[in-house]
DNA sequence: GAAGTTTGATAGACAGTGTCTACAAGGTGA
DNA sequence: TCACCTTGTAGACACTGTCTATCAAACTTC
């Protein structure tokens, strides 16, 4: 196996277990049995490096769409919905790295294309859906992108942590369904 | 004046002007015109001084929710969804800052207190709304904590800019809009 | 007023970071 | 054989946050 992937896989792994902190050029190198300067040779930079394992995180979530439960289009959209929480939840270090702009490069052309496609499909499943919004006449793109950002701030909120008071601590599912009971009506 | 609380000051001026990435305790100290040692007199470390930092954030987007223009409870909800995305976007930086567990101490009580009464008074706001969800018997404090979750990530994503595809580069008011459809029928 | 103590600030050191450069070893093709 | 390119190494540099010793000023207490 090549080193380049090897420092790749060395990443994820590390991001997984460690955190974002964890994931240092110098660490990585080490982990993989290198020296610290062996992945510039690899990588214009740490962006690129981490840029490299953040797409992975987009491929994966893409991944999750094929294989989505349910006959009904609607079905399928709240299956994604929950898919998507649950990744961001299981996998916060990557999660947050996806969308960590200090950390990854923005301008990376797989990174971004993996972005979009994750965009793209989600986007796609929102329009085979009949909801009050699309009824009434709303732009079906800006429907998905508000929908999808509901989503993401669901995730982002829970991974902070900040919601839970001490007489209110909800479960992300809970909160899921009653924004799904919001836009799908 | 304090040192302390000059040291504050000029974090905050730091950080509008140049971003989270600038806010280096060394930085912060130069910029102050007192040694690199110095904050660490008044803080414990880092974390403890851009927690001040970062609470200032929740105090001035919480004095926002004195103002609101509207007389209907529900025009003053989506007037305060629109103060709070005009404040992410205006003040991108001390908006991620709020957000990132590895640069704040979330366990400062003082910091927690203000992102808690930032969640209250919207909880309250929305408590105050006939909306369709309400109607329908859903927890009130559920569907604030969705409603804002909506918003937020809103914000996040727009600053992180990944939405912008080729063709299809929405305004964040017009899906801010869309969400507020979505929540308020 | 004098002595002791606390507080505020300083400079130096240390380990850790990303990145740059010089250098060596190994393979490739002329 | 010889030049060239790729891959990897080791050392250096400027940063970072934090720790420690030192020092001066202010405050407390007798």
């Amino acid at each position: 196996m090549g080193t380049r992937q090897r420092l790749i896989d060395t990443a994820s792994e590390l991001l997984a277990d460690s955190g974002v902190e964890a994931v240092t050029l110098r660490g990585i190198a080490k982990a993989a049995g290198v020296s610290h300067g062996a992945p510039l040779r690899h990588f214009s930079g740490r962006a690129e490096l981490l840029s490299a394992v953040a797409t992975r995180g987009y491929a994966e979530l893409l991944s999750r769409r094929d294989t989505l439960p349910g006959n009904s289009p609607r079905e399928r959209l709240t299956a994604a919905c929950h898919s998507y929480l649950d990744f961001a939840l299981k996998n916060p270090a990557m999660f947050e790295l996806m969308f960590r702009r200090d950390l990854v490069d923005a301008e990376d052309p797989a990174l971004s294309a993996a972005a979009s496609a994750v965009f793209d499909t989600f986007a796609v499943l929102v329009a085979a859906v009949p909801t009050p919004l699309a009824r009434s006449g709303a732009d079906l793109r800006l429907v998905a992108a508000s929908l999808w950002a509901a989503l993401h701030g669901l995730a982002q909120l829970w991974l902070w942590g900040g919601l839970a008071g001490a007489s209110f601590a909800p479960s992300p599912e809970s909160a899921l369904a009653v924004t799904l009971d919001a836009y799908l009506g």
